[in-house]
DNA sequence: TTCCTTTTTGCAATGAGTTGCAAATACTTG
DNA sequence: CAAGTATTTGCAACTCATTGCAAAAAGGAA
């Protein structure tokens, strides 16, 4: 468990700041779902201060990738966030259709990792790994029987 | 060899229609470098029909790329198209820092796609695949030897 | 060829996200 | 705790990309 404390000292140990702004925007990632889109965690902010602007919102989102306190998804064309959690760290299955997001163990592009650093000396950025396409459900030709729609498969999506 | 007649026919079957833009586009894509800039394109064809629309450019290539006849390539922030070529059918590997696109043989994803069919019912979009990440000439900690940059592996940047 | 229907274009407006810059403010040092 | 400095904010302007809509034009039928 990530105390707020602790995602402070993040800020703090990298010489960043510690504005009204930024604490009220972790709190919001921090207490708000899962990949929250930018506009809703404006909205949650901009209730707990009116004066927030949305180009800090971008801002500090962004800065808070750089420092690894947020993780960033690409859910349809727009950007969402949520808090990076590095005791569960997953990457994303994001259906096309649906436009849902499915977490994903690192385990299965650890193989994937390894070949293309030692086959390429090229290091992948893995920690937000997002793979589109079209999930179980949205399949026209799911090969599964019609009806129940994802017999034998373990795709739950994130809770939304 | 992909003639251009062929790709015209390719459009045709899909009941597109041949306008001036789509043509001069095409052609541009079809001569220019590996993964062109929009802008790029957009300027080639303008030269070429002075009349061309920005909107149209973009919406050409979204076109081009929905049939097959163009591959997308995220670079930087920035979309980038080049022709598919239906025999040399690739991956990238595009390096954050200077922006250089790899190509990556299809071979290297195919586990990784098995897997997501197989134990999530989940269809990758793997035909336009673009991982980001380090390249070996930038990256500071380079496990090879200092001074010359990449003994041992066969990392060919894309013509640029 | 001419007419007709549907698609496509051009343009302007819009949307998401970024950026330049002056004013405001968080942190450091005395 | 006051002053100084570097960072950050708010705002407006801007960029890349998309979209609504009326006018233009491609392709099919007569």
């Amino acid at each position: 468990m990530t105390s707020y404390e602790q995602l402070l000292q993040v800020l703090r140990d990298e010489g960043h700041r510690l504005t009204p702004q930024r604490l009220i925007v972790l709190r919001v990632v921090a207490e708000g779902r899962q990949h929250m889109g930018v506009d809703e965690v404006f909205r949650e902010a901009q209730s707990a201060y009116p004066y927030m602007d949305l180009a800090t919102v971008y801002r500090t989102l962004r800065l808070f990738k750089q420092v690894g306190l947020v993780t960033e998804v690409a859910i349809g064309d727009r950007l969402h966030y949520e808090l990076t959690h590095p005791e569960d760290r997953h990457h994303h299955m994001v259906c096309r259709v649906c436009h849902g997001a499915f977490n994903l163990s690192p385990h299965y592009l650890e193989e994937f990792n390894g070949i293309l650093v030692n086959e390429f000396g090229f290091v992948p950025d893995l920690d937000h790994f997002t793979i589109t396409g079209v999930c179980v459900n949205c399949r026209p030709d799911s090969p599964v029987e019609v009806g129940t729609g994802a017999e034998g498969f373990t795709l739950e999506e994130d809770v939304l």
